[in-house]
Formats: structure tokens, sequence, C-alpha cells
DNA sequence: CTCCGATGTGAAATCGAAACCACACCGGAC
DNA sequence: GTCCGGTGTGGTTTCGATTTCACATCGGAG
């Protein structure tokens, strides 16, 4: 690889000036410009981006840390934060769970890195400190717990959103309706939960324990939905309706319902949040809540741009929308519960077999 | 930020012994090693890798470029990929679709990465030279088209798959069989193509032009498939199968034929390739081959530190083989084309409708 | 007792670019 | 004619770590 030294041989100057070339500053004579950049481009000179970054303290890489890269949700939003980013020079790197939560964040505070995006923190939560990060680098969050944050955060109310979903139901005439998410550790921390709680209570709907169906390990696999519905259908607990907590979990559960025979929306509606693409895709279409996850992207890129730019630590929240998007696997209740019972029976040994495994595995 | 000298000073040695008990070289006494050590502890010291990895010409980082973020056959080989890179201290950088073609390459050899790891790089071929590239920087590829690579190269045979899955259809019963897959500018570079012709041929079928559905642009949209297979139900083509060239365009295609009536596998059976997770939560759950995708994640990873480390440029090619995996989206052929003809009719105009809508957006 | 290799440590050079400082030239204002 | 600010360029230092070289000490072999 050439170097500075290399072009300012060939061009006859010093590297000072090919440097002042390459950023544009300083005064440069229309002639040696003309020189050095010519040798920049018969040597193929690409400038060393760790040198540059040591003495400039600057170095045009961002972190992203989310929980799953297989959640499509997360794409969505890394594809809005890198198209703001992109565009001036910056490059990405991603951490998920697959890195051990102990090592990786020495690995972004070692100086690579000019700043540090979290998605859905709740994991990281657990071991640092975002603030005390959020003081060491700039920092951005995308959260939907309502947490207040010391660094720049977008948020989304998935509370009012969850609310807005079970009611939904609610008003199509379902009274049993299974809450479908994960368990975090603080009641607070589940706003999907919360929401649910919301609109059952808001209604006068008795939410039996059986309902909250809550995932606890964190398994970022698409089928986590569909084990745990698996389940659900061998306990033979009466529901006419779904709440999930986003569409992985609504197309697992669909799954699980439709091979027990189970139909989707007759017996049982099921509503989903995100609206990822295959929310789309699958028969029947899933009706879910809309969530902007490019511009969430975006947000969040504009947030760190002006943490990292402007030296003031601006403790912005921005909030973004969602919207109800009702499809094809939302429907009135009809006579469900019953239906959905005699299905059940049906499958009930098979089904019980296959969970034990999975429970074992 | 603590640097080497805070370290030096505090403990009272020099920065050299810093760097010798960091990185275990040559001889440090017991008990300096220990007073270092306390020291770093105490300052929270993290040594830059910007620093380092100028001085060591060695980064500690890799770049995967592929063409889509989006797609879940993807995200199993990253998966593979940084277990197998992770535990020796690598971190990873994606670039894409987005990152404009002429731009990334140029930070890729900006000496910020040990090597490349290229998935897929027909897009990439059509504006460097993948040789040329791994002369200067550690480059390994996944490919499947069967060429030549003068650097390491992990191979799967999708040609042979291709086939058997084709060949399936046809034992089934099926003649009318739809190939859904991209357009490459050359036809060698198509290995699905060439497999679906090879089946064909050798069972003696006709391949009528309507047949070929290739998809020209790029887009890696989850929903091309159901654009294009609604396109096609519009022009009351006869077929009974689809041999779709991913699970994506598979289960897209699902979608417009359920959206149309058809049903699956009674109407028409289809089948993809990869099988992604995915695969296994649509209703009807779809037949696909299935690709280790994890393990071409470790063993590129494998071959690109052998290409780090050992300074030799073995151009090794590993094969990895795939296996046909039936669910319930292939059946046998009853009096599909019928069937399916008169699906198409019943529904022609409202899919009409619904594709112009989703053209505007 | 001397010599030598193994052990242990520090000063200084180095990686490649940017920033800082110094200097030189030039034209116009006073 | 002198002074001064704008213009243009080069030498040197700096960023933070590793690495090389040099040097000191020590124990055992000859």
């Amino acid at each position: 690889m050439a170097t500075n030294r290399d072009v300012a041989r060939l061009a006859g100057v010093s590297p000072a000036t090919v440097s002042r070339v390459l950023n544009d500053s300083g005064y440069v004579a229309p002639d040696v410009r003309d020189r050095v950049q010519r040798a920049i481009a018969e040597l193929n000179y690409v400038p060393n981006r760790l040198a540059r970054g040591l003495r400039k303290q600057r170095f045009a890489q961002i972190a992203c840390v989310l929980p799953s890269i297989r959640n499509p949700f997360y794409h969505e939003i890394l594809l809005g934060i890198q198209e703001a980013g992109l565009a001036r020079g910056y490059t990405f790197s991603l951490f998920h769970r697959i890195a051990k939560k102990e090592e990786y964040l020495k690995v972004i505070l070692g100086g690579f890195y000019d700043g540090i995006i979290f998605l859905s923190p709740f994991e990281v939560e657990k071991v640092y400190n975002i603030a005390e990060i959020g003081e060491v680098l700039p920092t951005v969050v995308y959260d939907d717990r309502g947490h207040p944050f010391s660094v720049p955060h977008v948020y989304v109310n998935l509370r009012e959103t969850m609310y807005t979903n079970v009611t939904k139901l609610i008003e199509q005439g379902h009274r049993g309706i299974l809450f479908l998410g994960y368990e975090f550790a603080v009641e607070t921390d589940n706003p999907r939960y919360l929401g649910y709680m919301d609109a059952m209570r808001e209604h006068g709907l008795k939410v039996l324990p059986e309902y909250l169906q809550f995932i606890a390990d964190f398994d970022d696999t698409l089928s986590v939905g569909y084990k745990r519905m698996t389940t659900v259908l061998q306990q033979r607990i009466p529901f006419t309706a779904v709440a999930a907590s986003n569409d992985l979990l609504a197309i697992g559960a669909m799954r699980a319902l439709q091979q027990a025979g189970v139909r989707i929306p007759e017996d049982v509606s099921v509503v989903g949040v995100d609206d990822i693409e295959m929310a789309r895709l699958v028969t029947p279409a899933l009706s879910t809540a809309r969530v902007p996850k490019r511009q969430i992207g975006t947000r969040l890129m504009e947030l760190l741009l002006g943490t990292i730019c402007g030296d003031e630590v601006t403790s912005s929240t921005i909030e973004v929308r969602t919207s109800y998007v009702e499809r094809e696997s939302t429907g009135p209740s009809a006579t469900g519960t019953q239906l959905t019972q005699a299905s059940h029976a049906s499958a009930g040994v098979d089904a019980m077999d296959r969970t034990e495994k999975m429970r074992g595995a």
C-alpha cells in the first residue's frame, strides 16, 4: 500500500502538502494540487484510516448493539441508520447476542468507534450503565420502555400500541385474549404487557393467569412463538385471540394454530407488533401495528451525528408513532371458544409428546 | 481514556513493560506483572485498537460484503462467521447494497480490515476483480456459481440442488413447472436456472418461455416473489408447480397463490432453496433444500484465518452439500392445471387491482 | 574468577496521517 | 520604504501502542 510519503515523493512535495490536498485544508497552489492528485491516482493511494483516526481522534465508524440479527425489525432500522451515515463516510459494526456481553464493550470502548447506537438495550443494561457509557462516548438509544435516558433517545410508545391492538380485539367481541411476549425482570420494563393489561382492565375483562404467556429465556430463533403456542394448545386454555408482542411471535403462533387445525381468524384472531414485511406474506396476512422502522434508524443516526459534532449532550427524546394495520388474521369472535377447544382435544396426545421433548432440549 | 503511559506511570514502569504484560511477550518479573495488572484494573485501561493496529499492521476486524441484509439466509452464515471469529477478538463490519459500490471498497482497502469475506459477490464482480483484491488483502468467497476463484472459496452446488428439487416435482407428476429466480448477465452465472433446465431436459419436458420467470432488477425486498407471482397469475400460464430460487421468493409466491384462491399443494406445488427458519413457519410449511448456512460461515472464517495467519495463499475450495427437505408445500400433481386456471379466472380482477396499487407504492 | 546465556527493563524508533509552527514570498496600505 | 496580512510550503511533533536495541543483573559452567 502506498503511503503519504510515497505520494509526496512522487509529486515532489512534502507529506504535509499531500495531507492538505486530501483534506482540503490550508492553502495549496492549483498546479501543486494537480500534481498531487495525479500522484494519488497513479499510486492508487488510499489514506490509512487507522493512522488518520489515531491522529484525528475520529474514526468514522459506529457500533450498533442490538439483541438479535435475526429479527427483520432491526434490519429496517439498521438500513435507516446506514442510509443516514454512509453518505458521510461512516462504516458500521454490528454487535449482538453472540458477542459475549462482558467482552464486547471493552472492544467498543477501545477507541475504534465514534459512537454507539443501542437498539432495545434491555439486555445490555443488566451488565452496563448506559449513562456511564454515554459520558465516555457519544451514545444514542432506541427503546420502547419509556425510561428516562441521559442520552439522546428515540422512543416508541408500545404500551399505547399494545393497548390499541388489544382494544381492537375486544371491540370485535373477543374476551379470552392471550398475551404472548417476553418476560422482563420488572413489570415496568414490559410496555407491551402493560398495554395489554390496560386494555383488559379498562374493558372490565378478567385476565386469567393462563392468558399470560411469558417467554423467559431470550431466544432469538424465529420459532419461539411456535413452540410456546404449541404448548399452550395442549393446555386447553379457552381463548379466541392472541395479542403477540411482535410479528415473529405472532407468525410462529399462527403456524402452531394452523397446524393444530385452528382456523384464523374464524376460530382465533392473531395480532402482532412491528409490521415486518413478512407480516404481509403469510396467509392469512397478519394484522399488526406499524412501527416506522426506517424513520427510527435515520432519527437515531441524526441524533448521534448531533452528539458527535455539536459537543453539547442534549438529552433529547424523539417519539415516533405507530398505527394499527388491519389485515386478515383478525376478525369478529364467533363461538370461537368452543371450536378451539374441540380442535385441541383432537390434537392433544401427539402435541403433548412433542412439547415434553422441546422442554427437555 | 487512560493510556499506556498512564498505566506505566502508576505502576512505576516503562510503557514497554506495560505492553509486555498486555501481550504476554518477553520477560516480565512476576511482581512487576502484578503491579502493572493492578494499575490496568485501577485505571480501567483498555488499549487503543487504532494505535495497536497501526503498529501491528493487524486490526482484528473483518469486512463482510453481502448482497442483502434482509435475507435470513445470510444471517445464519454471518452468525457462523462471527462465532468462529469473535473468540479470537475479531469484530465485523457489514457492507451491503446500500453502500455505494464504487465507494465501499475504497473504505475497505483503506487499511481498516484484516480480511474480506464476500458472500455471493456476483454484484461486486461487475465492478471489481476479486482476484486483484485478494492480492492486496486476505479474501475468501462464498459462491454457488462453480466459478474458479483465485482465493479460498466455499462452494455449494446449487445446480445439482435445483436439479433435485425439480426432479422431485417431476416424480410427483408435475409437468408445467415454473422457474422463479433472478436474472444474471450470463447463463452460466445462474446455477439454479441451469439445474432447472437439466431436470426438465433430462425428463423430456418442454420448457415454455413463460415458465422462465426471471426477476431482473435486484430488489432485496421480501415481496419480490409475491409481486412476480401476482403478475404471472394474470397471464393464465398453465402450471402446477413452482421451483423458486430461494425460500423468500417461494414464500412470496405462495402468498400470491393463496391470495388468488389457489390451494397449495393441491392445485400448485411450491419448492424453495435455503431452508430458512421461516420456511417451517409458513402454512403450508415449505418444501425446500437445506443449505448448511452455519457451517458455511464457520468454514469461511476458518479459511480466512488461515489466509491471514499462514501466509500461503492456498486457493482451496470447500464444497458443502445440500439436502432436500419435504414438507407440506409439495404434493402429487392431480388435474392441477385445470383447477389453477379456474382459480385465476375467478380472482383475476381483484388481483389486478391490488397489484397496481403495490406497484404504485 | 571469568564468561555467557537467560532474565528483566527502559529509551527510542516506528506505524501513517494530521496538526502545529516556522518561514518565505507577494502585493497593497501608509 | 516599511509593515502587514494573505498565500503557499516544509519540517517537526503528535496520536498510542508495539518493537527493536541496548543495557543491567544473576546464576552456573568452565
